[in-house]
RNA sequence: GGCUCCAUAGCUCAGGGGAUAGAGCAAUGGUUUCCUAAACCAUGUGUCGCAGGUUCGAAUCCUGCUGGGGCCA
């Protein structure tokens, strides 16, 4: 990134006329031929302005270039004008700045404190723990872990599904058939059970229905038996996720789910009624967004239930309220963007101006055969189960690989966990994933594994070769590190284009790239082998060490010392 | 029907308007008296969904079409 900038000012001095800083800089690319050199400029938008050959102004550049330092070769080839840098002082520099900065290597400070608030995860209580949550965790977690090395402050919050009519139906089911024991022992899943029979038999007996309804008015006036059992509920299903959210190294700030905000949206109401936003439509109160070429927002049933809507708008402005948030950003699923464009109009109708702070950070959806999963039926994949059986095969791997290793529950915890996130993260958020459990076990070529596994050579090399990072001065690198330093002075540019576009995918591709540069670095170079390179070797394999950790991190995953 | 997302190698996907479109998986063959073989090397594959347009230049930007996903009191 830094020799970029110094490319670009360089060719400033000789352009600055006809091309601003900005444009120069855009136009560089990375040559994808090692001939073409390490950077290249297109004379053709040149050519346009001045009207010239575009072969001519590139020849003349690069006489002009030269002499300027820092380039070992300069050379037009065609329209281009192609650069080959100096590595040894490029290399000393990037080096020298990794070795400074260690794992502060590529912090900013451009959030200066601002708070982003994170709406992640969001599981609905007494509810299996889904692969979508899982995207929404990973993907949050990520996002809120780079905003925080951009020097953003963070609020994560778990706004879990806790409210709704299918409270009072699960009471019912409990009262009918539940045990208190069996719920105690296996939470989610005898509850999912519990709320399945219901169905079933709701079909055959509309009494039950009316049960239902009447437990979920009991629990919304606060009786204290149905409330007690809500409460059970919530806890005990939390408790399961926190087990989940253990192994992710996940955690939270605010857990204030659905119900929190029960007593809050009669004021939304209120609001809306002042300002008029609210019409009658076919009985219901909604807020018109024609204007926004949108479908009114609904924001009260005809029989006077709040909804979804009203429940978000609360949320929303609680959050500034209490926040005072410069970026409020929410990781759920596409198949919910109407409903977030509603939120956003129907926050700007209603006069805050931070309605524009609201970021809708969207990803597809996990497909079976090509279609949405469905949680009905009881045929759901459970997530943990997914965790452990990847936890299972790492295990059975360092058996096989490393059998002294000391403390293998826990590495085999990292890196079955590596997989299952890296595998969500590695692809780009918009994509649908369809499921599949080899791919998400894989430990080989594009994964998680694979980095860490380069991540514990680099570290083992460390140790056996008695480094010590203070002492060694960095001065240069062989010819075969180059690509692999290349790849290190990349990694503050993709954080920040991580940033910029809310992908964590970004990291994931460029932890794969360094490591694959280091991989080939390490099958033809013998680092500990004695001679004048032994040292920058192991400074060189130090910063690599440093930056795939800190990528590793930024992605919510551990790299351990040995696997 | 309206809005929206997607279409690149057998599969999963990268490709910030630029030079000969790349990885991984899968397949085949090779590399350990030597720093962890969860690695490395080699071999093959493409009407970049279709048709126009903008541009010196389009997988990339625009429009239309086809096919698929999603959302819409």
């Amino acid at each position: 990134m830094k020799i970029k900038e110094q490319f670009a000012a360089d060719l400033q001095k000789q352009f600055g006329e006809h091309l601003d800083r900005h444009n120069i800089y855009h136009l560089i690319e990375v040559p994808k031929q090692q001939e073409h050199g390490d950077l290249a400029f297109p004379c053709y938008t040149l050519s346009g302005k001045l009207r010239r050959n575009p072969a001519l102004i590139a020849q003349e550049a690069a006489n002009q270039l030269e002499d300027a330092a820092g380039y070992e070769k300069v050379e037009a080839v065609g329209a281009y004008l192609n650069v080959f840098l100096n590595k040894q002082l490029t290399a000393s520099a990037i080096l020298a700045r990794i070795m400074e900065e260690k794992n502060n290597y590529g912090n900013s400070q451009v959030g200066q404190g601002d708070v982003v608030v994170m709406d992640m995860s969001s599981p609905n209580i007494a509810k299996p723990f889904s692969l979508g949550h899982l995207r929404s965790t990973v993907i949050g977690h990520s996002l809120s872990l780079i905003a925080e090395k951009r020097g953003y402050k963070t609020v994560r919050i778990n706004h879990l599904g806790d409210w709704g009519t299918q409270f009072g139906k699960l009471i019912a089911a409990y009262k009918k058939w539940g045990s208190e024991e069996k719920v105690k022992q296996n939470t989610i899943q005898e509850l999912l059970a519990l709320y399945i029979r219901f169905h079933e038999e709701a079909e055959h007996s509309p009494a039950l229905e009316e049960e239902g309804r009447l437990w979920f008015k009991q629990l919304e006036e606060g009786h204290a038996d149905a409330l007690a059992l809500w409460k059970w509920f919530r806890a005990e299903s939390l408790q399961e996720f926190e087990r989940i959210y253990k192994l992710l190294g996940v955690s939270f700030d605010s857990d204030n789910g659905e119900a929190f905000f029960n007593d809050k949206m009669q004021r939304i109401v209120d609001i809306l009624e002042e300002k008029q936003l609210l019409t009658e439509s076919e009985g219901a109160m909604v807020v018109d967004l024609s204007e926004d070429n949108l479908p009114p927002c609904l924001i009260k049933k005809s029989d006077g239930a709040t909804l979804y809507a009203t429940r978000d708008l609360a949320a929303a402005v609680y959050r500034k309220e209490t926040y005072h948030f410069g970026n409020s950003v929410y990781v759920v699923g596409n198949e919910q963007s109407l409903h977030f464009q509603q939120l956003k109009a129907v926050l700007r109708k209603m006069g805050y101006s931070w309605w524009e702070d609201i970021r809708h950070v969207s990803f597809g959806m996990i497909l079976k055969e090509g279609k949405k999963m469905s949680t009905r039926k009881g045929k759901v994949i459970l997530l943990e189960d997914i965790l452990q059986e990847a936890i299972e095969l790492a295990k059975t791997n360092i058996e096989e690989k490393n059998p002294g290793l000391a403390d293998k529950q826990s590495v085999a915890e990292n890196v079955g966990v590596g997989a299952v996130v890296f595998h969500d993260l590695k692809n780009h958020r918009h994509n649908d994933i369809e499921f599949s459990l080899e791919d998400m076990l894989r430990v080989e070529g594009e994964t998680g594994p694979y980095v860490q596994y380069t991540f514990a050579r680099a570290r083992s090399l460390l140790r056996k070769g008695g480094y010590q990072p203070a002492a060694e001065e960095v001065n240069g690198c062989d010819r075969e590190a180059w690509p692999v330093v290349k790849q290190l002075d990349a990694f503050p540019a993709v954080i920040n284009r991580a940033a910029e576009q809310d992908d964590p995918s970004q990291i994931a591709k460029y932890v794969v790239d360094l490591a694959q540069a280091f991989n080939k670095y390490y099958a033809g170079t013998r680092i500990l082998e004695e001679g004048k390179w032994k040292g920058q070797r192991l400074a060189l394999t130090f910063a690599v060490s440093i930056v795939l950790k800190e990528g590793l991190r930024l992605l919510g995953i551990h790299a351990p010392e040995e696997m």
